[in-house]
DNA sequence: CTGTCGGTATCGTATGACTTTATCGCAGAT
DNA sequence: ATCTGCGATAAAGTCATACGATACCGACAG
């Protein structure tokens, strides 16, 4: 599954030889190709599959270390970590499994995820805003209704609106939750193939509603209208999800 | 500040010379005695600062490096990240900040995001729970009430009761967040230091409410009364926090 | 069958050399 | 004098090699 990445910044920086490296695994590792078991002998590895020295090979262990994919131990060698150990929320995971098949179970705790945190933060956006954080909401809304549905221009637009109101929360781990929102939006977008006029037009007036009550200081308003927003993508976004499963029939045991 | 930690097991081995090393560096930014400037230069750091070869020095870099904390550019040198880009929510990265003076302003984001994610835990874990997870959950409660108040043994319980919980919500991403839980419970204990018995009855009580909720299979019940837990904890804790920084004079401009 | 012991494979650490990259300053042109 | 471009340079990136530490595993003795 190859996809437009319209991420964060992330900390991996895919130009180095041990960012790809990372990579690598990292999607082996996330897609299932390798389980919980142990990882080709690093000699093996080395000098067969990719021609690369060891300090890059270690370089990208220590990084997929650092997001709990793998545990390294001497002698027992480095080892897949239980997928409980991963770190799910930090942006490369989240990024990486945008190039495995999309794990309905997991884009569904991500909805959920989302739906717990972003109505409260739209609620202390609507009592906390600054001036520039509303310019800065304002000027995502824009973004997507002068340009047209699922240009590049518009994803860009959704994707800083709801950084903008997770800003303007003035919580700086709520921002660290941009990632999250970030990924529900383009697994909603990535899955439905842009088809459909309907669904966009409820998403761009629930963007609307949720402006406006930020706009107007109503922090209940704020955040039953962000839930509402949630809520219809995630209907839509399984609506899509389950023709998909149709067609490709990942059977999950 | 020196401090027992509880936290669940991190990715950061400390056995290993390297690990030790990304401590002492991520410290070392966290408590912001490094900005976001430049770090020491490469050489200069190896043969003076600490006597560490360049291996485990690049490998620790590279571990800050996964969790945001730096970025490293050839010639420009390693620099630290702005905080809006440090991975606030990784288990390392929150257990390193018991290594600096307490910000508040943090810990309250911390409580804050909290009571945003844990009520609504608590209510799917009271629709969701299987009866493996209820038992986990209960072992939480009867190890805090069988043990005197503040020993270790409570403090453990007290951690084993909310990841519980989490883990009964039946979602990955929210067990993610296990470590935003565990560093609030922390920061709490940790301020106040042992002197109070009115306000442990009262957590005792919380926990007990929200357990009672959980049997029952009420998940608005269990969600209104983790709720209420969250509140008085938070509470609490920003006495305390009030009283250590009378003590302490942290001026914060 | 059990317990100790050594072999061995793998990770951890150290060191030195070379490559790549991006910044900065100098020189030349406009 | 300002702008442009090119090269010197410094720092990270990569490679190769060597040795130390550790824990698994099989063999051997009790």
């Amino acid at each position: 599954m190859r996809v437009r990445d319209f991420s964060r910044p992330t900390t991996l920086n895919p130009d180095r030889l041990f960012g790809q490296v990372a990579q690598k695994l990292a999607v082996a590792i996330i897609s299932g190709i390798v389980k919980a078991g142990e990882l080709l002998p690093n000699e093996a590895d080395l000098k067969s599959e990719i021609s690369v020295s060891r300090t890059a090979y270690r370089e990208a262990v220590k990084f997929l270390t650092a997001k709990g994919l793998v545990e390294a131990r001497p002698k027992s060698g480095t080892r897949v970590a239980p997928r409980d150990s991963w770190n799910l929320l930090d942006p490369d995971v989240l990024s990486w499994h945008f190039e495995a098949d999309p794990n309905e179970k997991f884009i569904r705790d991500l909805f959920e995820l989302r739906s717990f945190v972003e109505p409260s933060a739209a609620r202390l956006a609507a009592l906390r805003r600054t001036p520039a954080d509303l310019a800065r909401i304002q000027a995502g809304y824009h973004g997507m209704i002068d340009n047209p549905p699922y240009a590049e221009a518009t994803i860009r637009a959704d994707l800083a609106f709801h950084e903008a109101i997770l800003a303007a929360a003035q919580n700086s781990t709520l921002q660290c939750l941009a990632s999250v929102v970030s990924a529900t939006i383009q697994w909603s977008l990535l899955l439905k193939s842009g088809d459909d006029q309907g669904f966009y037009v409820t998403s761009l007036f629930d963007h609307e509603r949720v402006l406006d009550a930020i706009i107007q200081r109503d922090g209940d308003l704020a955040a039953a209208r962000m839930s509402a927003l949630v809520t219809d993508s995630l209907n839509t976004t399984l609506t899509f999800l389950a023709w998909a499963g149709q067609r490709n029939a990942p059977k999950i045991a």
